[in-house]
Parts: structure tokens; sequence; C-alpha cells
DNA sequence: TTAAAAATAGAACAATTGTTCTTCTTAGGC
DNA sequence: GCCTAAGAAGAACAATTGTTCTATTTTTAA
């Protein structure tokens, strides 16, 4: 039902879009009118009863502003991720405390898509430093998104701070009787095993972020 | 200059959030005093002005709709990037073309942050299966984001094709004198070197994305 | 060329909607 | 109690803004 869009008309969804993004509120009729030099309020309504048959838009009759661009851009909402450190092999993990998700503290904040966090709460996020993380195919840079949790199923990412060792690592989990196998994910090679006072299970790991080509 | 919000002032920003999600535009005065229970619209115009003085609003005077909400949404752009196929060792690299990109092209679309694709042009994503991409620290599953180019600098990820081979891999690529190094991302693992002509660079990896704990 | 469809113009109207004014109630500090 | 500040109520007003009507011009198709 989308057909392609005219030039006066693709000028006005332009429009749209740019007004949304400098203003929060969608124009009226006289700002489009205005916007795209289109001299009297009834050819804009004219284009946009037309966009909205062609569905490109929603309008809501009778009401200031009631336009909202389809085109399935709004569909998924973005969430705001601090940053709260880095996780390195020798360094204990950083872990949230309840000032951690206050909207006013100040730590770095990653947006990311609501899908890879899949509406979970609690998510932070943790840079890795060095490369000690490769046999979980993370790299130095990385930006790991992490759960807050304590424990963990079977067979997921956790990060884990083994007390004894004081070394921080991430691997897949498995409750074994008796002991705790860690994974790597890169499943060519070795677990090791741990006793189950020596680990400590610091958080989940939800999804990897991997940026090539970085400026300094 | 963000203080606590009082419960009620909370309801109607919660109300605002709500209703912009729902809509696609702001609320007026009058749909806040119907959403929140408020008896009078005055009374829902002395909260707004404390809320815009507080700073967790912005209002624009004599703007019908004119309520913007500030301190989240900062309006990073969305992308969306079409994931046009997957790469697999023995499998050809997909390429796009002029067609990927039209919005209406029904392939699968990931919504990304700008800050991803760093605003960059004709992005597209492709999924990685099997594990023969684990050298440069990439699993089975993983998404990787590429830009269509047929060169890169030196140093630079890409997707490469070895015509002589018939094999697809992702490496970071170095032009030498009279051969072509390509090295794995893991840099404690060995380099492999090829002649130019079986090169055929197919895209520049821009970045990796890994979801943990998929469901099927 | 000619007729139909698409697009443009200008103005007037009516509904929506922000603003303001006065009065009243409630809560907390002295 | 008495005071001040915060909050609430209702109504009226004025600006903003969507809608509609008719007429005209331009484009498209036969």
């Amino acid at each position: 039902m989308k057909s392609q869009l005219s030039a006066k008309r693709k000028r006005i969804v332009d429009f749209i879009r740019q007004f949304m993004e400098a203003k929060g509120y969608p124009p009226t009729v006289r700002d489009i009118q205005g916007g795209c030099g289109i001299s009297s309020t009834s050819v804009v309504d004219y284009h946009l009863k037309v966009l909205e048959k062609e569905g490109h838009i929603r309008r809501d009759a009778e009401v200031s502003r009631g336009i909202e661009l389809l085109g399935r851009a709004s569909s998924l909402p973005k969430v705001q991720v601090p940053i709260i450190g880095q996780i390195a092999a020798g360094e204990p993990v950083p872990v949230p405390d309840s000032e951690t998700w206050d909207a006013a503290a100040g730590a770095d904040l990653l947006e990311v898509t609501a899908d890879l966090t899949r509406g979970r709460q609690d998510i932070y996020a943790l840079k890795v430093k060095g490369m000690s993380m490769v046999d979980a195919l993370i790299n130095d840079g990385d930006i790991v998104l992490m759960q807050y949790v304590n424990t963990v199923d079977n067979g997921e990412m956790a990060a884990v701070w083994l007390k004894a060792e004081k070394e921080a690592t991430l691997k897949k989990v498995y409750i074994e009787p008796g002991r705790v196998r860690l994974q790597p994910a890169n499943s060519r090679m070795q677990p090791i095993y741990a006793e189950p006072e020596n680990v400590e299970i610091q958080g989940k790991v939800i999804a990897v972020i991997r940026q090539l080509g970085k400026p300094a």
C-alpha cells in the first residue's frame, strides 16, 4: 500500500521528520506550509490526506499536530545504559549500586535499541580492557551489556570473579555436582573447573558490541 | 537543577511519555488533565510551569502540544539496517545491490542507534553462520555490520572472498609489496598471505553485535 | 485536442487548546 | 493560632490550528 513518494510529498515527510527531531512535537499544517514553501493550508491538507491514504503518515482528525510518521521508525524504544566501568582480568568487576540507574547520575551512557536488552531491567555496560577474554570471543575495547543478577542458568555467560585467584573472567557457567564448570564461548577450548565457594557471579552477559576502526 | 519529582508531577511526566509513545505527538493540557485526574487546566499549567523550571520538560509558549520531554531521548537517531543474508566460510558473501536500501524492500531490518554506524552510508548487515570466524573473535550467530566498499585501508577488517579457495573470511587486511596479508583479529594467531589477484574485498566490517541467550 | 485527474489558491469558519484571573483549600513552620 | 507557600478549582478569553468551500491552474491520459 506504500507507494513511492512524489518530490513534494517527500519534502513534506522530510520536513515533518526534521521538525519532530528539532522540536519534539509534530508541525502544524501552517508550519508545513511555511517550511515547504506552499502557498495555502488547503494544499498542505490535500497532500497530508494523500500521504495518509498511502500509509506514510497517520492523522487524527480535528487534533492539532495530529500527525504521526509511520514507516516503522518509531517502533522500538531506545534504552540508555550506563557504562559503569571496565572489566579486566586482574581487576574486580564493577557492580551497579542503587544510584547507577538514577537518570541524574552522570556516568557515560550508551544508547541501544530495546531489542538488544529485550526489555530486561537492571542493565549496565562494561568496557573490556585487555586481551584476557579472547577465549570468550571478546576483544579489547568491546562493550559488554550486563544484567545485574547473582545466579545464572546453566550455559549462560556470566562475569565471574574467582576469589582465590583474584581474577575476573567471562565464561559460560555450568553448575555440576561439587564443582562449577567455566566454559569458554569458543567451544574448541577447554573448560576450567572451580570450587563453588570460589565463584562469585557478578552479572549475566546479555550482549556484546564491538566497534571497529574506532578513533583513539 | 533537576530536583526530585513529587508524586503528582511524576505521574504527569509518565503520562506525557506514554501518550507520546502511543500517539506520536505530545498531549494537550486537557489531555493531561483527563489522563491524570486533575480537575482544572490551570492546575495542569501550574505543574507544567514547575516541571519546566526544574528542567524536566521544555515548553513552547502559545504552541499547542508544545511540550518536549528532556533528560532522556537524547535523540540519537536510529538507523535501519537491512540484514541481507549470512556469511559462512564456504559460501559467497552476499553483497548489497541498488534495491537493498529501498525502504519498501522487505528484508529483515535491524535497528541500531546512529553512533554504531557513525553516520556512514551504505550500511548492511550479515548474520554469521558457523564457527569459522572465531579467529576474528566472531561467533556463530553474531551480526556483523558492513559498509559496502571495495577497498579498505591497511588494518581495517573486511569481508574477504578468496577466489581460488572459494572461501569467505573476515580478516584485517594489510597490503604488502606483492601480496596481501590477512591478519586474524586475535593477534595471537598467525596471519595468512594471499595473492592480490586472489583477494576480493566484499565490504568493510563496521561493528559486531552478539546477543547471548537467544531463543531459537 | 480534449476530458479527467491532480494539484494549487485564498479565504472564512469552527474547533481545539494555551493562558490568565480570581477565589479557595491544604500543608507546614513559628 | 497565624502566617506563608504550595496546590487546586472554575470560568472566561484569546490565540492557535484543522477543516471546508469554491475557483483556478497544471498535469496526465486517451
